[in-house]
DNA sequence: TATGAATGAGCGTTCATTCAT
DNA sequence: AATGAATGAACGCTCATTCAT
């Protein structure tokens, strides 16, 4: 089935491009007319792939995102513990010059969520996964006697999700006062305190 | 001699309809014509006390936090060390229904803040003169003994500032998973491990 | 395929609702939508083919000048020396019930060309084609030996395209002062001096 | 009665503000707000002097041309016959550093009076005034035997007339090609023709 | 399916004018 | 008379969406 796989491939290149207008002039710079410039592909054509802006940018959030997810399982297998928690942080939710674009959509993205349903929706789905790998985590470190036993997995992975989102955030809009060294250092300070 | 009206109370008129439309539809719904007829004034009238829409959104994150600010500064002179920490979070970062409508005004500032020069300049401002505040407070508790002398103030205020930040996002996107009571364990948890 | 239009003509449509609109309006008349209206077009539709009301404006000004233009080199064509310049100058630089529009147009054109840049580009290279034009024709009739061997024929180009514009401005500001009939003697009376 | 001269005085001050407005920015610029700050006044007591723009911009050029009136009368004065023809017009027509101001509102007032009845009755009026005495002069001329007999003063006027109109025009568009000392040069050959 | 022309509601902003003080 | 706040129509321009080809 020839069609299907260039189908796909066609919307990835619209997501891509969206991306790259988000991150580079905010959700203002999404016209449908600068994606399909942007993808170098023809106006009209756009809607015969996506039945709306909105349907759109959360097809590119989901492109965006899921790279991310694919490396949070990545470092699952490879670590273990509060070396991957740590692997997994440093590499995901520092912003740095690289990963200042996925910051900036995610931002959007947020913003978004913040206020259309489906977008909450879309939200609430990404980050109870990415919880349940922070929680898988530290189950792991507790087992392994890394951190205290009385902790409870469920809730030090929210606070460690939420400081998580706060140095994002930060990083993104201080790169001055939150560069990637300090956005590390706040991490291992948090993990040590955890590691008690 | 002039129709006499308090030129600051009008502007503020505006800049509390503003807060209202951008808590209830987000940057889209904040049109002029939109703020004019919620300050029940006429749409003309507005463009002699701003002098572009940025202006008013800038005007009225300003009015927003201003109060915010206040409290900070009234907790600072009630209480001292982390005591005053505590509950200065425990009101202020928290997003409950009440302060739901500034945080979204928040997020839409943040977002603006990634992207536009003059609301990333007002936010550097405004988050440096908070994290000082944090930091002087954090200053206090230890010259008072209740953390390790050998903390880095600075470092820890920022920690906390992201904290808070992370806390205050989450709690807006997902009233559910982090209501107030979980929010305020949040802070306390993070509080004893400062503690010690 | 896309629907089938014709760009350029589209684009003539629209110029030459533009002249009409200013013809009939002046400049303060020349608004987008009415433009769109004059042409039986949507609003729309216009920024398609024009980027911009000024990008219109120039356009409408080339399309109402190229035809004085192709005249231009009919006559160059058709006659030679003076009784060309004669014929060109009757036909062209006169204002009567039927180039008025025309006239009006190049008079707001001049305004804009006073104060915009663009404008005063375009202005310098259509006239300094005109000059050209003057000048050969001048050449031709100094070499039949019908005008003064002495005379400078830059100098009497511009001289004489001083005087045609001049003719041109009263003639659409006072018809009932500077009638066609009028507007002819001048030039033929001015010709008669050159001629010698 | 104080109160007159004040008042007329008021009005004076907000013509020439408007002046250099129109000179400055063009008609476009002249807002009655511009005027108001040009002229260092209040905005409502524009309103308490002119009736409406029109009659500013009306009172403006008036303003404007008494200036350049009270030269061609002092002129008639103290010269006579070609000689006082030349040195009104190298002294009035010419555009130059100084005078290209007056020329832009000039130009500006042609456009209007093209298009408004009352701009048009008041250039009518402006003209004819100056057509009388260009022809006064020619007919100085022509008694003291400077000019052949046979011509028609009022006809010869005329042409006069639509040659320096057309050199002020060119001298304002193009500055460069009609500088002037080639504005000057222009005006001496033509009343060299006249001379015979 | 692909294309890009067509549409018109909506945007921020300007502005002459009116009017209460 | 003097002031400047109030008004709302109109402007140029943008844009997601529809649709004819």
């Amino acid at each position: 089935m020839p069609k299907i796989v260039d189908h796909e491939s066609q919307r990835c290149r619209f997501a891509e491009a969206a991306i790259r207008l988000v991150a580079r002039e905010g959700l203002e710079g999404l016209t449908m007319r600068a994606v399909a410039s942007e993808a170098g592909l023809s106006y009209g054509s756009l809607f015969h792939y996506f039945e709306s802006k909105d349907d759109l940018l959360m097809h590119a959030v989901r492109h965006s995102t899921s790279q991310q997810t694919r490396r949070v399982n990545e470092f699952s297998l490879k670590f273990s513990g509060l070396k991957a928690l740590e692997q997994l942080m440093c590499d995901d939710a520092l912003v740095d010059e690289s990963s200042r674009e996925d910051s900036l959509v995610w931002l959007a993205f947020l913003y978004k969520a913040a206020l259309k349903e489906p977008f909450a929706e879309m939200h609430a789905e990404l980050i109870s996964g990415w919880l349940d790998r922070i929680e898988a985590l530290l189950e792991e470190a507790r087992s392994e006697g890394e951190i205290n036993q009385a902790l409870s997995t469920r809730f030090e992975a929210m606070a460690l999700w939420v400081y998580s989102a706060g140095i994002g955030q930060q990083g993104l809009l201080h790169p001055v006062m939150f560069p990637p060294r300090v956005q590390k250092k706040l991490i291992t300070a948090y993990l040590d305190k955890l590691r008690k």
